[in-house]
DNA sequence: CGTTAATATCTCGACGATCGAGATTATCGA
DNA sequence: TCGATAATCTCGATCGTCGAGATATTAACG
């Protein structure tokens, strides 16, 4: 088996970790320029998605999304309402749960920084055929496969 | 334009952050795995890399990797040492410098963890041809380089 | 129905990670 | 030699997270 080929596919594997910690670095960004922490642009994100998807998220499921106890949800809670990016919203349906509903400053906060990279990640792929995204996306998708085998199950 | 191929690269940049979602969570479980925090998970990479390259970081040049204040990477360095993950080891050159040096169990749980990502990562592109890897290098560079202009310089 | 169990959120006290300010030790430059 | 600069550490304060328990609401079941 080539040595060559090897260092290659060890250097795709090196240039997505590097790929990783920029995109990390996006939220980051984000962070510093809204003065939060960590865990509330990745509660932000995890409201967005969900609004995207048409469910609003409870504070129990934002806590799943996030990975909080719900002693910390209410705390992150307290904190993105306290500066107005979410609003309480109690469920009619069901009296314990409250909902969470973002402000509009909050979504457009959002869709302008990720939106903006979204955007300009798409434009970047014009310059792709149909073939050669396919084939990115097959990639992408055998690369996801391994990763969560590791991120989550056995070793 | 293509609303199709428009919709798929969005597709593409949907997946790859769940792919970037996914390879934090690698990251998440080896702390998990070894009683630490995300901190201390970066802080050793960082000397795993550093160590890679040949040379041993110092107390502050790991604080820029992992970006804190030298009373944190105090503590950081402190709680490694305590459970035998680093040595301080001064510098003789200059006597203010504290060099950091993983131990053995440290470096094999690392290697063992992140290598055998790294392995099966490589084993999982040996599907694809020379031709096909260089185009995902490309496409990953090209995106990196689009993720970079967000996550540091001007929106 | 009425009582008990289960669920969702919140409150409280404690702990750990991070920081700014300042102290300490070592090197460098004039 | 001596003052300026640099690298690390110490100390006290702040903030995010958690476990345990309280509160309020719904579900289950005789």
């Amino acid at each position: 088996m080539d040595r060559d080929a090897a260092a290659a596919r060890q250097e795709i594997a090196l240039l997505l970790r590097r790929l990783n910690v920029e995109l990390d670095a996006v939220g980051q960004r984000f962070a510093e320029l809204h003065g939060l922490n960590r865990t509330d642009v990745r509660a932000l994100v995890a409201i967005m998605d969900a609004a995207r998807r048409g469910e609003a998220l409870t504070a129990g499921r934002l806590g799943e999304a996030v990975d909080l106890r719900s002693a910390s949800v209410t705390a992150l809670v307290d904190r993105l309402e306290k500066v107005g990016h979410v609003r309480r919203v109690r469920d009619p349906e069901d009296r314990r749960r409250v909902g969470l509903e973002l402000s509009d400053s909050a979504m457009a906060a959002g869709a302008e920084h990720f939106g903006g990279l979204a955007r300009d990640l798409s434009a970047a792929m014009e310059d792709y055929t149909e073939e050669e995204l396919a084939l990115v996306r097959r990639w992408l998708e055998d690369m996801t496969g391994v990763i969560m085998r590791h991120s989550r199950g056995a070793p």
